[in-house]
DNA sequence: TATCATCTTGAGACGGTTTATCAATTTCAA
DNA sequence: TTGAAATTGATAAACCGTCTCAAGATGATA
């Protein structure tokens, strides 16, 4: 709960310095986004619904999109919707996806990530963000 | 020219193993194709129209993704559009991107890909595939 | 070589996802 | 409290790729 305060102080504090509104819908849908690892736009709607009947999806698009800009989010595309991606208290991670069940686990290896600079320098480049995505079956899955 | 003959071959095989058939539209395609590393099908499509204005974008769709069923090409998505890569001559490789001037350089590096394999055996995962892109600015952007 | 079942093509309709539009509403600094 | 500026919701539009289907091409067979 503290953790969630936190967050709209962050969201708080990007809306002032761009010169945006705290909306009641913000709020709404910033405290059921910090509820869940990984959310599509649709999902989100859906959820909300009960919430707010009224509310639109193109709010939930445009407000997950905020989210990005302010650091809280990344839009990920693991299938065919954008995934938004809470990395609001946890840093830059990558993924493993189950093909068979559509299972998502989060991981890091900070030996990959000095490998990907190493191999950027070789070829000029100054890495900005990158994507790694490894793609398979999980043990429950092979069985 | 003889690299050009060996894939003719190779699509051969596959559409007479699926009974498939050899098309004027299909050599047109796969010649076009293995003359480029990366390229989308409005790219060939408008590429293609000088020498057959009536091709149509659905026949170009239809033929690169045959080109990876015959394993010839992957379907990546760098962009907003499929990029199909050829691979028809070269193994599994990753990508560096420049967000500068969308430059693409491939790279191989099979410490990262160790390391890859050791991430998903430590969570149960055997990978079937992965997908590594790197974003920056190349040198020259840099400057 | 002629036949013809089967596959392929081209044109455009279609579908799913995300963004743009815009009048009405809300926010918040003054 | 006021009002300029931002936001919202409904929906149109854009975008990309696939599907549909009648017309045409291919190639195994005789
Ligand atoms: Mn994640
Ligand atoms: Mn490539
Ligand atoms: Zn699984
Ligand atoms: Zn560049």
């Amino acid at each position: 709960m503290s953790k969630d305060l936190k967050e709209m102080e962050v969201l708080r504090q990007h809306l002032a310095k761009h010169q945006l509104k705290l909306t009641r819908q913000r709020e709404l849908i910033l405290t059921a986004f910090l509820r869940q690892e990984h959310v599509t736009a649709e999902v989100m709607y859906h959820q909300l619904a009960k919430k707010d009947p009224h509310l639109g999806l193109a709010t939930i698009y445009r407000t997950l999109n905020l989210f990005c800009e302010a650091g809280m989010a990344q839009a990920r595309h693991f299938g065919s919707q954008t995934q938004y991606d809470n990395i609001s208290h946890k840093g830059h991670h990558d993924h493993l996806i189950c093909t068979g069940c559509g299972t998502i686990v989060e991981f890091e290896n900070c030996e990959i990530e000095r490998l990907q600079e190493e191999v950027a320098t070789k070829n000029g480049f100054v890495i900005q963000t990158h994507r790694l995505e490894l793609y398979g079956l999980c043990s429950r899955c092979r069985h």
